[in-house]
DNA sequence: ACACTACTATGACATTCGTCATGAAAGGAG
DNA sequence: CTCCTTTCATGACGAATGTCATAGTAGTGT
């Protein structure tokens, strides 16, 4: 939720995100992200003077850490970690905003995947680096919980790459099974790397 | 890869999916499908009366169907099918995508949710189609094994949503191994249905 | 009071977008 | 031949895009 008391950039950050994860980057209008950030439109062009590619990297880079801090809770949500409950823990971010505030909006790095990887842009580094950071937390996570690292980021891998694609198919159906459904399938198979 | 003797109208809807699938649905203009399909622009009107809603939604269907005989063909690939293998066997398309032709093109279902699913455009509907036919497909190749239709189910979501996903942290990361890790990780726990 | 930086305001630029209107060829049927 | 449907050609429309130029205000430090 917008906080009024951060600063107009931070806003339109923010804001940016939302929008590019509803309908992505490419149909995302920095007009747009001004007016919903409710920030003076000749703000954007002083704070993000490399225009749009800077503000869609902002975004990135705030989405890449958001996702990583809600993994980095997980600990605090139970007294018995283990990679299928990490993996229930985030998928159920994803069950709590469908079940909430309905289908429409996505991952903002699938969108910008969808949208920009093909290109030259310069979001295609901020791309990689937030999910290097969100990959990196599960990693860490799993490493807590005596996973060998290597194996670790295999299971990162799976883990995101699985969400990732449930995500998308929850939104196509505009219902959230697919998401309960890869959480039953993988849950074993996660788990068997602790045992 | 655009065949001259098909005609036009044909033409125009692979173009406009292997557009979508390179740069989202959103940044794709009609008149860019026309010139790269090679198409007269006054075609277009004609063909596609409903306008890009109508292109988008059939480059879609084709798509799904695409997909669909991909999955079709694996029993004849192979003289032992398993889960496993059909799953290496959609992944690698887009092993072989990739490597040939770089990151650039992607999945055009996933494009297209990422810019369109939120909004109530007519491309929901073929959506669904195409990613239901893709899914029936593989249901039907798993139940071909004697895995339980019920079971078959809940493994094609797994099986699509871990490829669409590794798909794009692929595309992310410039690299096909995401590829190969989670069908070496998912491998052991979709033959297991089937022992 | 002055100067300097941070921030906001507004208007205009050239492009591109999807769509529509209008008309011209093409080609088979009678 | 004429008629008629199909297909293609071309120009224009209003709207929206990202970006830039220019000028104004606020506030701080000296």
């Amino acid at each position: 939720m917008p906080d009024e008391t951060r600063g107009p950039r931070e806003r339109m950050v923010y804001s940016a995100a939302q929008l590019m994860r509803t309908q992505g980057p490419a149909a995302t209008g920095v007009r747009e992200v001004v007016e919903r950030a409710g920030a003076p439109r000749g703000s954007f062009q002083h704070y993000f003077p490399a225009g749009k590619d800077q503000l869609v990297g902002e975004a990135l880079l705030w989405s890449g850490d958001f996702a990583a801090r809600w993994v980095a809770n997980y600990p605090r949500t139970t007294s018995n970690p283990t990679p299928g409950g990490l993996f229930t823990h985030m998928v159920k971010f994803w069950k709590d905003e469908f079940t909430a505030r309905g289908y429409a909006r996505g991952c903002p790095i699938m969108a910008t995947t969808a949208d920009l990887a093909g290109s030259e842009s310069a979001a295609n580094e901020q791309l990689r680096t937030a999910l290097d950071q969100w990959e990196g937390a599960v990693i860490d996570e799993l490493v807590r919980m005596t996973v060998p690292r290597r194996r670790a980021r295999r299971l990162a891998t799976l883990m995101i790459s699985t969400l990732e694609g449930a995500v998308m198919s929850a939104r196509v159906r505009h219902e959230a099974t697919p998401l309960t459904t890869v959480v039953a399938e993988l849950t074993p198979a996660l788990n068997a790397a602790v045992d």
